[in-house]
Order: structure tokens, then sequence, then C-alpha cells
DNA sequence: CATGAATGAGTGTTCATTCAT
DNA sequence: TATGAATGAACACTCATTCAT
């Protein structure tokens, strides 16, 4: 009965929640620049004023849909963390598989994509924040773990350059290898190529005198 | 002199070069996708319509900027290559301080950021070209750095996942570091991210005998 | 009363028909090359955006604008046929001078020229229609006629040819006389015209035995 | 020697003529709305300014084009028509005929279309001039045949409005036959037709008492 | 005579945004 | 809350025409 008079009042409180989502669907699709509030307005099952019932214009929604799943995706780590053994070199290696397969899935190759590619012109601030987040914090992890264990490293070792190495290494290499179009022939396997990197790095800061 | 009575000047031989230059430094500025033919024409002194004598469409006259600074920017890298000292580990360091010299250089990042961004999505294709020259090029050259010194190196070592991990390590460090507007405060200096990110890799990559 | 504070119109209902015969006012005065949208917009009294609102483009409004305009002049031959006495002869003579009618109105000159002219090589499909329907169908009527009086024509005539005579003679004369901008001086009367083209016609048909 | 330098004086004389060869090409296969000077200046193998130089704009180009055409294809009618047999029905038959072989060649029908077509609107006095010699003068001259028996004719028979029936007939007929791209399924043969208009016809004109 | 270079004035089309209901 | 209708501002691209050589 309310059914047929209130049809519209049925989603009321989902409906933003509807429309962040379709945005998003959409942008991972065409990019910031080829999406348009038309799409975003069918593929939601909504209308376009619609969205500027909630939203104050389009670059309001993308923001607050990057925002949203920004949110989504970055939560979890430091939980994660205090899970995993103990140990840094165990600690670094289930860190670094934790980040290793969110960033070889293929939605964060996406959502990625958009961000560090349009976004970084389009919406800076959006751009910042995901770097700092997604990048920044887990320059800090790793810098933190190593930081623990200083009597196993290598003595005047810049903690802070080889966590961003490390990081910037696995970060690029997913990229290349999990999203990029290009030189995918001839790569190693995803597993391979993680443990090499995990092994190089690791050689690379351990103090010598343990290599015996 | 003549400017006055002239309604235009004819300057043929240099007009597409000016014009690829212009086009080039309004990509540089505002990106692929709020770079208008108008602005390009005006900073380039020429009209619109003389844009299409020269190039058949916005997409081209974009493409054709971008390989035409393409070329000019890696070039000389062979070159470069014969001329460095032997030894590997010298030459590794050679080469990757000419890498980190130019992937640090404001033009680079800008051309950088227009490239991997945008065109990533716009105009795959230009994209594809730049990773693979500018990337995937360098990614060899580490790779036959170290293939022609086995015997120094770790036994079992992938040689093409560890150029890789270096190759994406230099790049995305230059990229955040010296082109990001994020994570610069409490960097390292640009010199001394060099010289950790090489003593890592070095170290990891080295056969531990060495070491005493 | 309420033109004045607001900015524009709603007016949803009749808006479309309001563009069509807009579009086709333009285009029967200036003809289908010299059209702009502009003026048609103008003319609708409403903006070049809202043509697009209801129309794909510039070729779909000329196009459902003829077709709209099509049916409505094309409509009521055969109700029109129904009504006609019986015999032969004079139902030729009747549908003829309907026929002669409706191709010496102003209006029917106006959507053939552009029609007949500009829309062959513009929208073939469009042209191809009208020749069909306005044409065509006038054969196969003539024809019909015919068939139903055997006995009164001569033998051995080619029906189906001598109704694409008289029609294209009518259409051509009509085109000519009433539309064309050349030979009117010294020419005979429209309904003279008629009378002699259906005079020559139908002894021309006619079996020679009843001419005694 | 002088063929180095002066390479370009060769064709001097016959350069305006190529240039109308041209025009009239592409006026026949784009129409008149797509014909660029771009593209009469590429198929005549000079460039667009010399164009310039001939003839004062795309309009004057257009218009002399087509009187040069047509000067040659309405040359010889009346040495044809001289050379013609005696006897009135036998002139008319032969005079017919001439006709609607031209009216049937598709170098007419190209022609035909772009002026009756596009030209009417672009260019009323080409149109005009065509209808005049092309259309007029047909009918003048099966008229003045006519005129020469009218012991033969039907009494009172309008000569004029006759004869324009006779040739508005082979006109359209021709049009719509030949170079239609319609209602040619199930039509007849183009000798059967010319033969069943001219039998129509004249046995339409012809005094009854001849008859017999 | 001949031309490459240059331009002005359009012209169709798109899209984020807002009004009136 | 929800929307169809309406618009302004831009933008890529075209083409006849002319300048300077």
């Amino acid at each position: 009965m309310t059914d047929k008079k209130c049809r519209w009042h049925r989603r009321a409180e989902s409906r933003p929640e509807e429309i962040l989502q379709a945005a998003l669907e959409v942008l991972g699709e065409n990019g910031y620049r080829a999406t348009r509030l038309d799409d975003v307005a069918a593929r939601a099952g909504v209308t376009k004023p619609l969205i500027y019932h909630y939203f104050q214009s389009k670059d309001d929604l993308v923001h607050r849909a990057l925002e949203w799943r920004l949110v989504q995706i970055l939560s979890g780590m430091r939980d994660e963390l205090d899970g995993m053994e103990a140990g840094w070199e165990a600690r670094l290696r289930s860190f670094c598989r934790w980040l290793w397969q969110r960033w070889c899935a293929p939605e964060w190759g996406r959502f990625h994509r958009v961000v560090v590619s349009e976004m970084r012109q389009e919406a800076p601030d959006v751009y910042r924040k995901w770097i700092l987040l997604a990048y920044g914090e887990r320059c800090k992890v790793v810098e933190e773990i190593l930081q623990g264990s200083l009597s196993d490293l290598r003595p005047g070792l810049d903690l802070n350059a080889s966590a961003r190495f490390l990081i910037a290494g696995l970060w690029q290499t997913a990229q290349v290898h999990a999203h990029g179009d290009v030189l995918v022939e001839e790569a190693p396997a995803l597993d391979s190529m993680l443990e090499t990197i995990l092994g190089i790095f690791l050689a690379g800061v351990r103090r010598a005198s343990e290599a015996k």
C-alpha cells in the first residue's frame, strides 16, 4: 500500500551511497574525463537533478566517491599488522605480501589508475590524500619495523630512504606488472617477483656479519 | 616593422615546431583535458585553423607533440652508456645517477605527469610507447649490466626481476620525491636517496662471499 | 504574465512539434544546406541544446520533420478515392484533379523542392520514401483504375507504363507550371492544362472503336 | 630547357577548362553542398588560389562549369532536327527517341540531378537557364511540329499544353526510370516505355477520323 | 603564372547545471 | 523527495577566401 504512493521514498537513505557506488564504477571504467553525470545517474537508477540534491557538483561527487572508497580500502591495515608474527624479517615479509596482494588486485588497479592519473590534475587534493594514506603510511610502517631492529641492520642505514625504496619498488612494480598493459611478456610470475624484491631488500639492509 | 601592416606573418618553416612547443607547454600546465586548442593557438601566436593546416586533429597534435619530445628526451642513452667506466658496479651507479638526474628534472616531471596520468586513459598508445621506451628500455640496460657479471651476483638471482625492482624503485621514488607534492617534508635529500637505494640494491644482489 | 520573471517556459508537450514545425518552415525557406540549427531554434523560440533534448542530431531533426509532414500530406488519398464516382474515366478524372490540386498548392511546391532537390543528395532514404509514397502509390492507383476497365482500352496497352506516363506528366507539369519560376509566361491556365492532359491521355488509351 | 624553369607555363591556356572539368566531376559525384574547393583543386591538379585566379568565387566556378557543360549538351539539337525525316509523326518519334536517349544517359542523370536538385536552391539563375534551354526549347520544338500538321490533329487541341505534357512525361519518366533509385523493379524496359508513351500521345492528339 | 601559409566566420554538438513542477 | 525540461558556455572542426612570395 505504501509501496504504491511512496515508491520513491523506498530507498531514500541508501540513495547517496548508491550514487557514490555508481560514480565509482563509471569512474573506474571511463576515467574522470569521460565520466558524465548522465551515465552516473543512469547507472544509479536516478535522475541527474537528484544527484544535485545530494552533492554540490560533479567534482564534489567524485571527491566524495573516491574518499568514501579510500577509507574502505585503507582500513584494516593496522589490525592486520597487529596480528602478524614477531621477528622483523617475518613481519616485513608478511606486510609486503599483504600489500602486494592488494596492489595486484584488479579493483585496486582501476582505482589507482584514475586517482594517480587524472585526479592528480583534476583534483590534486584527492590525489594528495590518496598518496599520503596509501603510500606514505606504508612507508611509515616499514620504517617502524626497521627501526625496531636496528641491531640487525647495516650501520648508518637511512631507514626513511630504505623504506621509501621498498614501498616505491613494490608499488610501481605491481602497477606495471599487474595493471600495466605493457612489459607483460617475459615478466616473472607475480609471486616470484615479490620474493626477488624481498630477497634483495632484506639482503641489502641486513648487517654484513649476519650473512655468516 | 612589417608587423604593423601585415595581417599575418609568414614563418612557414618554424611554425610546426612552434605549435608543438606551445602544445607541450599548455599540456604540461593544464593537462590533456584542459588543453584547449585556442590556448595552444594563442600561445603559438597563430590561429586555430592554422593548427589544422599542420595537424589533423587535437589528438594528432598532442600525439605528435609528445612523441616529438619523447625522442628528444630518450635519445642519448646508449651513447651515454658507452662512455661509462668499466666494472659492473661502477657502470650501474653511473647509469642510475644519469637516470636519477633526468627523472628528477622539473621538465620530466611535468611531462611524466601528463603521459602517465591522462594519456593512459586518453591515448593508450602514446602511454604504451612512453612506458616501453622510458621504462622498459631502462630495465633492459640494467639486466644487461647484471648479466655481464654473473660471477659477482648471488646465485639463482632473477636478473629480470631484479632489474625491474631497481628501475621501479628509482622511478617511483623520483616521482614522489621530486615531483610529488606530498611527502616532501622529512624526506632525505635527493642525492642521499639515490645513494641509499644503490647501496641497498648492490648489497642485495652481490654474492655473499664478497662481503668478507 | 509569468513571462517576465521566468528564464524559460515549460511547454513540454507541445515543444517537439513546435520544433518540427519551425524546422519545416526554415527548411522550406532556406533549403537543407542553409538551414542552421540556430535559425530553427530561434524560430521555435527555444535554444539549440533543447533541440538536442528531443532530437539526436540535425539530420535526425530534418528527417523527422519531413516524415512528420509526409504522412500528413499523403494521408487521405484512399479515403478520397473511395468516395469517387463510378466509371473509370470519371474516377481517373477525379483522382487526377485531386492530385493536381495538391501538387499545385504552394506548400507542396516548397516541400517538394527541398525533398526532391537537396534531400536526394543529403538523405537519400528520405527522398526514396517520398518518391515511393508520393509518386509510386499514385502510379499504382492509376494502374488499378485502368486494370478495372480493360475492355474499354486499346488492346495490348502496357498499363504500368501508361500509368507512369500520366503521373509523370502531371507531376512534372505541375512542378514546372505551378512552382517553376520559368516558362510561366504564355502558359495555359492551370485548369486548362489539366483538361488537355486528361483529354490526350484518355483519348490515347481508349479503344479505337469507341471513337465512333 | 624551358621545360624546367617554365614548367607551370605549360598548360596555361588549358588550365581554366581543366578546372571546369574537375569541378564538374566533383559536382556530379558529391553534389553542390559537398563540393569543396580543395577537392576540385586536387582533382584538377592545381592549387586553390589558382582557382581564384581564374574564377571569382566558388559560386562563379560552379556557374561557369555548369553553363559550359550546358552548351555542350544542348548543342546539336537543331542540326539533328534538320536531318530528320518528313512527316510529323515520324519527326515527333525521331525527336523523342533522340531526347529519350539523351535523358537516359548516365551522365545526363548526374548532371540533371545536381542542377534540378541543389542548384535550384543554391543558384536559381543556373537552374532557370537549364530548364529554359533543356526543357522549354524541347517543348517549343514539339509545338512546332504539331503546329505544322494541324489538319491531322484533334480540333481545338491546345498545342502548347500538349507539347508540355509530352515533354514533361518523357522528362520525368526518364528521370525516375533511368536515374531514380526507386520504382525500378517491375518497371517496363526503357524502349518499351518510350513506345507506350509515344503511342498514347499520338493516339491522343490525332484527329478521330484518322483512326479509320 | 603559381603557391604555401594564414585567417574569419561560422556550425554542429556536448555537458554541467538550474528552473518549475 | 524527485524529475523532465531548459539553458549557457564552451569547444573541436570546416571551409571559402586572401596575403606574401
